[in-house]
DNA sequence: GCGACTTTGTTCCTGCGTTCACAAGCGGTT
DNA sequence: AACCGCTTGTGAACGCAGGAACAAAGTCGC
């Protein structure tokens, strides 16, 4: 018995499968029922080869000479992606960023809720913010045991996101979402992915100086 | 005369320095005044030899035997970043995301200015935050004209983002770090990096599903 | 019913990024 | 002054991602 399929799908080709996701999503709010390679590699920003590449590792999900079915390809990718049904998360830290995370419409139109918010400070502890209320670290693993959220979100500064990222871990969190400008290290069985914005100012500004060395 | 070091860095290289930036500023808090790649790497959370090869890019700036030295390592980055001194950036789009980006310290630290933060919404304008006042993006021109700003940084929704994103290219930002949903277009001369949220956590739910399947 | 056109799925290839492994060079020690 | 250990810098190989071109397949028109 062959396995036609190989089982791993590249992490370039997920980040993007997430992209067409939402551009599926646009078209089918704007009534479309089929779209071809062309049109929604326009959407997503990418190379239409490149797209069609991407879906084939779903399995054959097209018709040729006519496209791809809008709902049908969604629920697909929704299901590979594995956001067919709403995910719970929790978010740690509640500054500025955090705080705009928590209320961030994008995430629960996406299929992910935040089920629980929490906080050191005890100065936050108590807010209301986006229709959840800041709570104490210390009630971090009951509220993961008894919402059973798989994701974590960190958001804290960076010299207690380690020690966020081991409770995090203890309480059962199998994925982490870090916003801290530091490595995380996690155990096996907990994936870590980081988001460092000031990163991207950088890489910004260092490209605009090269324009300007090389004109 | 040769060319001895090739003008172009990898952009993955790039993206990693301003990391090691980042370590060098605590490792120089912190009273070092050396480090090996070894140790640097493991702060950076990256492989030794990997970083030795980002650095060979600058050009031979370690003594062997001993390693590097922090202070002039670090000023070597930030010059070759365009990061050596402050550069002025300005923020469209308001909203949570826009203003928790504009209170953000680890912006100011790191030699990025807000000198104009922009909202289309009447009822935002005049609204203080992060030292700023809200202003109509009527007023855009101007302030990228007067102050000399070269980034630019798009928060508001994906319906407008690409307006925004002309308006910006017209009054002479050269550089655009784009949180909306939306592929942009922009005339050459002008990069735009893009950073999806939520693409971030649809890639986190992905591995943990898959995680789940193998298991 | 048949042909031509359209669009997908795949294959090949090129280039880039990453990793390993080794040679070169410097400081400290005897 | 010569040796030894340590660390950098670089060369080579490997694997992966991206793009272009081609074959397979289905639909529309006649």
């Amino acid at each position: 018995m062959i396995q036609p399929r190989p089982r791993t799908i590249p992490e370039a080709t997920v980040a993007r499968l997430a992209v067409y996701l939402r551009a599926l999503t646009t078209l089918a709010e704007g009534g479309r029922s089929s779209v071809s390679s062309g049109e929604l590699a326009e959407a997503a920003g990418v190379n239409p080869a490149g797209l069609r590449k991407d879906l084939s590792h779903l399995g054959p999900c097209g018709v040729r000479g006519v496209g791809y079915d809008v709902q049908t390809l969604r629920d697909r990718i929704a299901r590979v992606l594995g956001v067919e049904h709403a995910r719970a998360c929790v978010l740690v830290g509640i500054g500025n960023l955090g705080s705009a995370l928590a209320d961030y419409a994008g995430f629960g139109t996406r299929g992910f809720e935040f089920v629980g918010l929490f906080d050191a400070a005890p100065a936050r502890i108590g807010q209301p913010i986006g229709g959840q209320t800041v709570r104490p670290l210390d009630e971090l693993a009951d509220v993961v045991a008894s919402t059973g959220a798989s994701i974590g979100v960190i958001t804290t500064p960076a010299e207690v996101a380690q020690s966020v990222c081991d409770r995090l871990a203890v309480a059962g969190v199998r994925s982490i979402l870090n916003f801290a400008p530091v490595p995380l290290v996690a155990p096996d069985g907990v994936d870590v992915r980081k988001v460092d914005l000031s990163v991207e100012l950088q890489v910004l500004a260092f490209l605009g100086q090269q324009r300007l060395v090389s004109a």
